[in-house]
RNA sequence: GGUACCAUAGCUCAGUUGGUAGAGCAACGGACUGAAAAUCCGUGUGUCCCUGGUUCAAUUCCAGGUGGUACCA
């Protein structure tokens, strides 16, 4: 059998996790997880890690991996992936992937540029600049720097802005000549499953499954991690708000309306993205049996 | 029971010197190449509480009703 990734994706709090365990326990395989929060091992009530009993069921990888302190990004997982499929393959001709970070999801896909890692110096330095001068500052900036950028990208967004940028002062060439696209062949097939439910009942599940993470202690985790509340890895749905209770801005009832309404908005960018993917094969999440017969025809070919 | 004030979008509210209305949030749609649970863009979705009166025209003015809030009993 040709070597296959299969990718369960969804948008959060859909059912994912659960299907990903009852598929990979099937074919007795692993689970990738495809997750940029996940991998933090202090991030513990808020981000829906899988169970315990789900963690036995079946090995996952990229789980409680690295800490907040650590630097890493899409082109690193990308990396990481690629080595642990040729590791895995050979041994499990059938592997899962089940998450929801797009971005890490599609690298995995398609490939990503190789570019420079972030020189943390300067891009204070940029975003010292940006905060005295404001935006026009970064347009006129890129627009000397990588004019054919210029023309495409989001002129409102400050991180696409600061991104080319960083890339363009650090390699000295325009941003844009660095992206090619690249789309590489994978030896391995893919197959993309996705899981949706009609949006009330998502944002149902959205709700309640908040409610247990406070219920579980998530203000006292987020209260432990406040000292670092400006890494990056704590910039994430579930901690920044209660950050915001915890300097007295809003309060606890606030902040856990505002991780409901945010994980909801996620969401929806989530959905957003698969919907572009025409290779997504879509489910209904209780629907196990009708995913595992597509899956066992496709295998069969 | 009396008096006063209020009733406009899913929510909080603005507004119309009478010509059927607009902000924030939510919601909905979208973008996305190392911050991606990030970052950014677009869209108003409406018996203007009900009934009657005045008027060419009422969400707006008047009367009554209903509901709410406050105070007085």
């Amino acid at each position: 059998m040709r070597p296959t990734l299969v990718v369960i994706v969804g948008p959060t709090a859909v059912g994912k996790t659960e299907i990903g365990v009852r598929l990979a326990e099937h074919f007795s395989s692993e689970i990738i997880s495809a997750d940029s929060r996940q991998m933090y091992k202090e991030l513990k009530t808020g981000t829906a890690l899988p169970s315990p009993e789900q963690l036995a069921r079946v090995k996952h990888h990229f789980i409680g991996n690295l800490s907040i302190h650590d630097y890493y990004n899409v082109s690193m997982f990308e990396q990481d992936v690629l080595a642990l499929l040729s590791s895995l393959f050979p041994e499990k001709p059938v592997i899962f992937m089940v998450g929801g970070s797009t971005l890490y999801i599609n690298a995995v896909f398609h490939g990503i540029d190789d570019l420079p890692s972030v020189d943390q110096e300067l891009r204070d330095e940029l975003q010292q600049q940006y905060k005295e001068n404001g935006i026009e500052f970064l347009r006129n900036k890129l627009k000397i720097l990588d004019p054919e950028y210029y023309q495409r990208v989001d002129l409102k967004n400050p991180n696409r802005l600061l991104k080319a940028i960083e890339i363009s002062l650090m390699t000295g060439k325009p941003y844009s000549s660095l992206l090619t696209a690249p789309s590489r062949e994978r030896d391995f097939r893919i197959i993309k499953i996705g899981l949706n439910k009609n949006r009330e009942e998502l944002f149902e599940q959205i709700n309640k499954r908040v409610d247990e993470m406070f219920d579980k202690g998530l203000p006292d985790e987020a209260k432990l991690l406040f000292p670092y509340k400006n890494l990056n890895s704590l910039n994430t749905v579930g901690y920044k708000e209660l950050f915001l209770c915890e300097e007295g801005k809003v309060s606890m009832d606030q902040a856990k309306e505002q991780i409901k309404t945010n994980t909801r908005k996620y969401a929806k960018r989530q959905l957003t993205w698969f919907k572009r993917d025409g290779d997504i094969h879509w489910f209904e999440p209780d629907h196990t049996n009708e995913i595992l017969e597509f899956l066992k025809k496709e295998l069969d070919e």
